[in-house]
DNA sequence: ACTGTATGACAAG
DNA sequence: TTGTCCTACAGTT
């Protein structure tokens, strides 16, 4: 679940929740200098930046959240419940509490700790900020296959697994084309269909890239039904066979029918080198 | 009650 | 490339 959006989502709703002196504690006693240097202190900017959250607290202080593969973020309405003893960080507002668990990555920065960590990110297509021109010369820059550049969160900050496959799908791209060789407008259409789906993403709470049948609320759909390729068997587009190969590590699904077919570029025995 | 796998990123060898 | 980190869930025993 981790990818771009859950952070935004997260940011926006701390923002609107967590009003008024914080209430900071770290029940499972990793953070606990940090939340005690936050509690009673009222929160000035959320914001996330790619998959990183962070909390601008007044007095410079900046709690800098990632929560990588396994990390969660539970949002509970006051009064909430004890903490589960594996608790990071809580932090309570007025109308929310928050509970970050397993986290890869929870520490106290200042700004320039913060800035110093952007600073290595691309651009993040959820931000009003973004600069694509950023990601283009890093795609420009980069020998590796598209899929590959995709995932690099200095080429491109939010994306994962999923919307990496999703928006390759989307845009009818082959997966390994070296990712220079993208053109121009490719490349257009890429970033703007990948904001448009993370945006989308943002708004409900999860990836969801398929249509829903008519009568059908979209967040009514089960997760193994919301996509077109990912994890899938068949393309739920064209209803051709799914290929998954592993890349840096990481499962990558695509459409043998939809994709790849491009440039010529799938090779001939259907299959393509896992690395 | 286990087991396998997953949305991520790092360090180490 | 491999192993690891504070999890969660689906699937199997």
């Amino acid at each position: 679940m981790p990818e771009g959006h859950l952070l935004h989502r997260a940011a926006r709703d701390h923002a609107a929740g967590l009003t008024g002196p914080l209430e900071a504690s770290s029940p499972q006693g990793r953070f606990t200098a940090g939340a005690e240097a936050v509690d009673g202190l009222r929160l000035v900017h959320v914001e996330a930046y790619g998959k990183h959250l962070f909390h601008h607290v007044e007095g410079g202080a900046v709690v800098h959240v990632h929560l990588g593969m396994r990390g969660v973020l539970i949002e509970h309405p006051p009064p909430a419940p004890p903490p589960r003893p594996q608790v990071r960080l809580r932090l309570g507002g007025e109308r929310l509490v928050v509970d970050l668990i397993a986290p890869q990555r929870c520490e106290l920065l200042d700004e320039a700790g913060r800035d110093a960590l952007v600073a290595g990110l691309g651009p993040d297509p959820l931000r009003d900020d973004a600069d694509p021109e950023l990601a283009w010369e890093r795609l420009q820059a980069t020998g590796r296959p598209l899929a590959a550049a995709l995932l690099d969160q200095s080429v491109v900050a939010g994306p994962g697994n999923v919307f990496r496959a999703e928006v390759l799908h989307a845009c009818h791209l082959d997966p390994f084309l070296p990712a220079r060789e993208l053109d121009r407008p490719a490349f257009d259409r890429l970033w703007q269909t990948l904001g448009d789906m993370m945006r989308q993403a943002v708004e409900d709470g999860r990836i969801i890239t398929v249509a829903p049948p008519s009568g059908v609320a979209r967040t009514d759909l089960p997760q193994d039904e919301a996509r077109v390729v990912y994890k899938q068997q068949r393309c739920r587009h064209c209803g051709g066979a799914v290929a998954a190969a592993e890349l840096d590590g990481r499962t990558l699904h695509w459409c043998t029918a939809c994709q790849g077919a491009g440039d010529g570029a799938v090779s001939p025995g259907g299959g393509r080198a896992t690395s």
